[in-house]
DNA sequence: CGCGCGTTTGAATCTAGTCAAGCTGGGTGG
DNA sequence: CCACCCAGCTTGACTAGATTCAAACGCGCG
């Protein structure tokens, strides 16, 4: 990689006062990859795309974080998108009272600041859980990349549409009326998180605390502790601290589904007629492409 | 209860005449059908579009549902967005056993069907609440019109983005540690929403069942029952029947927040450093566009 | 070693769920 | 026109489950 692909991404922008200078060089000297192009960008998203036709060449800046620290504030002017390249993360929203919830547990391969595209300032607090290293992706120059090709275009819209999609899993999950429901689906989503990221999906260790988790789930830290402990217990997973380890996947996720006895809200009636599904009187080919 | 309000679009249908031309505020006919261009679209999505350089003449579909009828089901292939154009609906989603979870209640302006980009089936089932009229966005058409107009790409991003906002929004309320949090927190979303589109920001009729509140809010029904009822008897909101008056709009918005005592989840650390803002390693300008 | 943090576990309290009964209002059919 | 029905709503009593307060433990770290 040469300097001269880089001064694209410096555009003449007030720049925000956080920012501290290094040189590439210094950089180059930092552990670890600095730049990384769109065709690893995408891998890490799991985005199918075709890197030889175009952007090939463009880079992204790699950034660090530590353990504690924290990568934006909400309220801080929205620049760029990140992309969790290794480490975990949670982001927190802060109401005025000062109260905290934690909102997600970021990890590789997850997107962080999609919200803001909207708000234009950034939505929530993320701080690191581990040391991380993240990909910046300047909003703006991913929007020129995207609107230049179709593909990439298409790739971003399924990213934010993924994004919605993980909302609302986690939606369902918040539901759940019971604590042991919500933590078994918390636990059986871990799993598939890690493994998608190709850690074990039966033995794992959690990055964050149980009053972490409890503010996650809408539960107290006690509950948590003692949802972990009855799920023990019973035989479904092990816990040693930190520790995680399955034993009966599928049972666990059977419990996030099943409460105790009956569906909660019962049957939600659909209305009066049938559930049949109609599309009235659609002009022919109005809805095809 | 004589029901209220609807002034403006007042959709009563008769049964057989779906599709009767009913001067719709944003809307022209042709063909018998309703049609609306992209400025009417962009107007309705609070998006700002100058509607004179581009797609002035395109059209979309409008679509007419009857209180009941499904709009589209969970699984079903993935063809078009769809923005409220009038009328109340809900989503839900039906695990494996049968459960119920109300997941939103879009109204005037809300867009559906956004999670289905990624997922290429639609996520949930659609149900109109009440009389409904729905303008059809097929997607890739859409798609097309932003990449051909960089103005339009740019308002697809914020749209999805601004979906994935409410989201939060709502992963927030039923993160509330109590049931008067939430459906203060509930009544005071609706209150917001029905003001954007022009209804009373103090008084209203709710759309859904009691039923269809406490499964959004991972409540009972007995339980929003009383918990309005509570409301009323401290003098915060009237309640009669379906009809909801807010007589204390700022103490509600309180009471969505201070829960009863101390904070939820007690003090969240930010982790070891200090809740400094730091970005380690930044190449000056690369946050920056 | 002691300190602090995170965790576990127990006991008391209280909130919300469950079950059940009664009420209301709109719609239907005699 | 009225009686009836039914879905939705309210309210009460009881109970299960979660929060709260409190104490104690393990572990890493200075």
């Amino acid at each position: 990689m040469s300097s001269v692909q880089m001064p694209e991404i410096a555009p003449n922008f007030p720049s925000s006062a956080v920012q501290q200078a290094i040189s590439i060089e210094a950089g180059r000297q930092c552990k670890g990859k600095l730049w990384s192009n769109l065709t690893e960008v995408c891998d890490l998203l799991h985005i199918p795309f075709n890197a030889s036709m175009a952007g090939g060449e463009l880079l992204f800046q790699h950034v660090q974080f530590k353990t504690g620290q924290r990568i934006h504030t909400s309220g801080q002017r929205f620049d760029s998108l990140c992309i969790v390249n290794s480490g975990f993360l949670k982001t927190v929203s802060i109401d005025e009272c000062g109260n905290e919830q934690v909102l997600s547990f970021p990890m590789k391969g997850d997107l962080l600041g999609v919200e803001s595209i909207y708000t234009k300032k950034y939505f929530s607090d993320t701080v690191a859980l581990s040391d991380c290293n993240l990909i910046l992706l300047p909003f703006k120059r991913l929007a020129a990349l995207g609107h230049a090709h179709a593909e990439i275009e298409n790739a971003i819209y399924e990213m934010l549409s993924r994004e919605l999609v993980r909302k609302q899993m986690m939606v369902n999950m918040l539901g759940a009326p019971n604590a042991e429901a919500r933590v078994a689906g918390f636990l059986v989503s871990l799993s598939e998180r890690y493994s998608e990221i190709g850690y074990s999906k039966t033995m794992f260790t959690l990055r964050m605390t149980r009053n972490e988790i409890g503010s996650y789930l809408g539960l107290s830290l006690e509950t948590v502790s003692r949802t972990l402990s009855a799920l023990h217990e019973i035989g479904l997973i092990s816990v040693d601290q930190r520790v995680i380890r399955i034993k009966e996947l599928d049972l666990l996720k059977l419990l996030r589904r099943i409460p105790s006895s009956k569906s909660r809200t019962g049957r939600l009636k659909a209305g009066k007629s049938p559930s049949i599904i109609k599309w009235p009187q659609l002009v022919p080919g109005s809805l095809v492409n």
